[in-house]
DNA sequence: ATGAATATATTGGATATACGATATATATAA
DNA sequence: TTATATATATCGTATATCCAATATATTCAT
């Protein structure tokens, strides 16, 4: 915890859950993903060594799947991806309830 | 990340919120906290260094304010606290904004 | 007063997120 | 073809959350 009003939450250990939604949203490449999540919180632009390596882990749990499409690869959600989706924001939702309100 | 679908986010760094947000709605003590949060997350209770070293931090922050009684503290939301939680939930809400829909 | 149960607190360590720096690859422009 | 811009990728590291184990304190029952 920093001692500063904004972060009284850095949302560690959010990423992968925020990106596997962003994904259920619209298949995206990297930087794309990188550009939504910040403009999301408000900070300056996941830099390359946090968002590719969350990418492959995603990946490697088999939970996206990726399509090479010029310059850029696009990733889009697998029927895994989708499940554990479905899982975390159950759960999420349920810690975190009544937050959304008033 | 972890590889198993339960938990594609584990919530790293949202305690210090949960427990802000949790503390508005009333004023508890630490097992209180621990057990709430448990129950919310679908989890064991969270262990003594787990709740403890939060709650420390959120006082020195001066985002909480403990008073004794009897056997236990109860902890409330300072007006920093409470302040610190709104800018935290405002960015919460727009970060995930679109995960509680449908 | 003694013991059991519960609450609070600290310490050491495992974990893994996220960043900065750097490297590589591909595409488009000149 | 060469240069520039953009996307992808990796490595080393700082950070700090969280847990297990342990210690201390307080209340209540007997």
């Amino acid at each position: 915890m920093h001692g500063n009003e904004k972060d009284c939450c850095d949302m560690r250990g959010m990423l992968g859950f925020l990106i596997l939604f962003l994904l259920s949203k619209k298949p995206m490449h990297g930087q794309e993903l990188a550009t939504e999540i910040a403009k999301r919180k408000e900070e300056k632009k996941l830099s390359p060594g946090t968002i590719y390596p969350a990418l492959k882990s995603l990946r490697d749990m088999g939970f996206i799947s990726e399509e090479k499409e010029g310059k850029t690869i696009v990733y889009s959600l697998t029927a895994r991806g989708d499940n554990a989706l479905k899982i975390a924001k159950r759960k999420f939702v349920k810690t975190f309830f009544g937050v959304f309100q008033d």
